[in-house]
DNA sequence: TTAGGGTTAG
């Protein structure tokens, strides 16, 4: 909100406002343009600058609000320091100047003001103390002209050898983007402080440099500078912001037993460090990944609050460990000191939506009615993707009906919930949707909807939408979009058309695309050129356990025995291991895991009994394994799994239907691919036990009912 | 007088 009478009141309580005439006073010449900057890429500046009139000064200006150069603040900043600087300054106009910047920063704009109308009323030149405070406003408003003749008026006043100044210009040339300048100066100030160094390693970092912000960081130590809580918590915030983790570890290392005196005991020496910092290091340790370390540094916290939680949580949940971050989120429900914020819901919804835990996505929901928060877009998009993915379509979109407003999230997630659920024609309805509601589509909408034309078969579609993407919506395809694209075709069975596709595609074909290839292969059995995916895979993704065994399937299938035993050594060499087939289940908003074979839970045996029973019944409706899927694997760790009838989704569900009510629909969520008999052997459970059952893997949905699957 | 800083979604 903006008015007068408040955009003004600190300049009008000035006692230099009570004057009705200016004085007119000698003005410095405005500073000579930075060399960095071209006036050839803004004619606009040369225009301002050849000006000796306030009439000409207002031509130039109506020219900017033609062409919208007044709404960039360095240009209108440039308007106002001619205006209110130049030989025929007026400040009156300079103010009117200010007047039409929309939603400008009150305070900052106010300091600028202010000092202009002290150059105006006041004899005397500004002091080395006044300096720091107006460039650190042309700083927040990044207002590059401003700044810049702030820079030339203290080498005018003979004071540009402050170090104060000098750092509030280190700090000011790098938040307006020019290193190089911020870098000039930073060299030329003789005495540096902790300050100016730190200024100069924020700007690195922030400007998107973190190998010159590291180098400056070392320079720190050889020049016997000691760093303080700001070098660390500036570095160390600004690398995990950006995920550039190459970079944070480095640091972290180096804070952790690094050779400068150790800035992991200089944070445990810090005297004064606040909760901030505190919340900063334990955040960087977690997204570093080492949880053990974020853990201690939160137990070691003399205060936490609910941010410091928010970190923790948010860092589990974000490096694919959502059972810890549950964990953490059920202390806090449990703990007095703090209250689970809109934060905190947002985490446990999307952590709850990644395990399937609906009782406690159901119980976040209800929490969010009884104490009337307002739902915000990112407690919608999280309530949608939670019901969504836990098998609750229905759920989702009565949330999506429920709110007015809706951003590209809230849409982005409810066609993500109809493509996950195989509905591919009301996604492309819902996309239209969108268009109509004048929601610009981004990348991940599009990734949404190719995935749902694919799994649908919807080819043409997929298509059309497709080489709309750029051309229509602006939006440049991605490798995932392009391996949907391959998916898509393959699906369907144009595996020649999949393959000129990926000749042709502008992009190399990563790991993911070959990886869609291969999958399309095996569902169509197109041996050959599933070798040749295979190997293109294994050369980019040597680890990849999937396609190891299925080119040993397809090796052996072919009697090529040595390259088996080849390619068994190699996975031997490697180490690899599949990854364990894992699938969960909520009771009574507890998530159960379950390994092949595992018997580990504490009502093992009754689920091992359930087991037997469940085996005994379904012989008797005349249902035999089929072995044809033993044929499909080689690995012998499968094989036992299938022979022992062990599948950890079958002693999920068995341990559904002994604790679970006979009302209550089992919601089992898998890691992997729902494979082998598992799938016609639910349907046939769901018939036998009049369950409703949902298994949810790693693509999708199936809802089984009634002996039937949707 | 100058530098910096924590947590959220598809």
């Amino acid at each position: 909100m903006k008015g007068p009478e408040l955009r003004y009141s600190t300049a009008e309580r000035h006692p230099a406002c009570l004057s009705t005439t200016p004085l007119q006073v000698q003005q410095p010449k405005p500073y000579p343009l930075s060399p960095t900057v071209n006036n050839d890429r803004y004619p606009i500046l040369s225009l301002i600058n050849q000006c000796n009139s306030t009439k000409q000064l207002k031509q130039v200006h109506a020219q900017m609000l033609h062409t919208g150069l007044f709404f960039y603040s360095f240009t209108a900043g440039k308007l106002i320091t001619a205006s209110a600087l130049s030989p025929f300054s007026s400040l009156d106009y300079a103010r009117q100047v200010f007047d039409q910047i929309p939603q400008p920063n009150l305070f900052t704009w106010n300091t600028l003001i202010l000092f202009l109308q002290l150059l105006h009323h006041c004899e005397h030149f500004p002091d080395k103390f006044t300096f720091p405070f107006v460039i650190k406003a042309a700083s927040e408003l990044k207002a590059f002209w401003v700044g810049n003749a702030f820079h030339g008026m203290a080498i005018k006043g003979s004071l540009s050898s402050d170090v104060y100044i000098l750092n509030s210009l280190v700090h000011f040339y790098g938040s307006c983007g020019d290193l190089d300048l911020a870098y000039a100066v930073f060299v030329k100030t003789l005495q540096k402080d902790v300050v100016s160094w730190n200024s100069m390693i924020t700007d690195f970092a922030q400007g998107g440099c973190p190998g010159e912000a590291l180098e400056l960081f070392r320079g720190m130590e050889k020049e016997n500078v000691k760093p303080n809580d700001v070098t660390m918590v500036g570095v160390l915030s600004n690398c995990t912001k950006k995920l550039d983790l190459e970079f944070g570890r480095w640091v972290y290392m180096y804070m952790k037993c690094g050779s400068f005196e150790d800035a992991k005991r200089l944070f445990d020496k810090m005297q004064d460090k606040d909760i901030f910092s505190w919340t900063t290091m334990l955040d960087g340790c977690a997204k570093l990944g080492e949880y053990d370390e974020a853990r201690h540094v939160f137990d070691a916290m003399p205060r936490k609050d609910i941010a410091a939680l928010n970190a923790l949580i948010s860092a589990f949940e974000q490096n694919g460990k959502p059972k810890e971050a549950l964990a953490v989120f059920r202390e806090l429900q449990l703990s007095k000191d703090a209250k689970p914020d809109e934060f905190t819901l947002v985490c446990a919804l999307s952590a709850s939506a990644k395990l399937g835990a609906m009782d406690l996505g159901r119980w976040i929901d209800v929490y969010i009615k009884k104490h009337g928060i307002k739902l915000n877009c990112h407690h919608t998009t999280s309530l949608i993707d939670m019901y969504a993915k836990c098998g609750d379509l229905e759920k989702a979109l009565e949330v999506y009906y429920s709110v007015e407003r809706k951003d590209v999230f809230v849409w982005s997630a409810t066609i993500a919930g109809l493509a996950m659920h195989g509905h591919g024609r009301a996604t492309l309805d819902l996309f239209s949707k969108m268009l109509e509601a004048k929601v610009k589509p981004n990348a991940v909408t599009f990734t949404n909807v190719l995935c749902a034309c694919s799994h649908t078969g919807l080819v043409n579609e997929g298509q059309r939408l497709f080489y709309q993407m750029e051309p229509v919506y602006g939006v440049v395809p991605g490798e995932k979009h392009y391996a949907c694209m391959v998916d898509m075709l393959g699906r369907s069975g144009l595996l020649q058309e999949a393959v000129k596709f990926i000749e042709k595609m502008p992009i190399l074909p990563t790991a993911s695309i070959w990886g869609a290839l291969l999958g399309a292969c095996r569902l169509h059995g197109n041996i050959e050129l599933a070798g040749q995916a295979c190997s293109r895979l294994l050369e980019l993704d040597p680890r990849n356990h999937g396609a190891y065994v299925l080119l040993l399937n397809i090796y052996a299938r072919t009697g090529k025995w040595d390259r088996v035993s080849g390619l068994r050594k190699n996975m031997r060499d490697f180490g690899l291991k599949k990854e364990p087939g894992c699938n969960s289940i909520e009771v009574n908003g507890i998530v159960h895991e379950f390994l092949v074979g595992d018997n580990s839970h504490k009502l093992s045996k009754e689920i091992y009994s359930k087991l037997d029973e469940i085996t005994a019944k379904l012989k008797s409706v005349g249902y035999v394994p089929n072995k044809s899927y033993l044929l499909q694997l080689v690995e012998e760790e499968d094989m036992k799994e299938q022979a022992l009838n062990l599948h950890s989704e079958k002693l999920a569900i068995a341990y559904g239907l002994i604790s679970m009510g006979p009302s209550q629909p089992i919601r089992v969520v898998k890691n992997l691919r729902v494979y082998g008999d598992c799938h016609p052997v639910a349907k046939l459970k769901s018939g036998l036990y009049d369950r409703e059952i949902i298994l949810r893997d790693l693509y999708g949905f199936h809802h089984f009912r009634g002996g039937n699957c949707s």
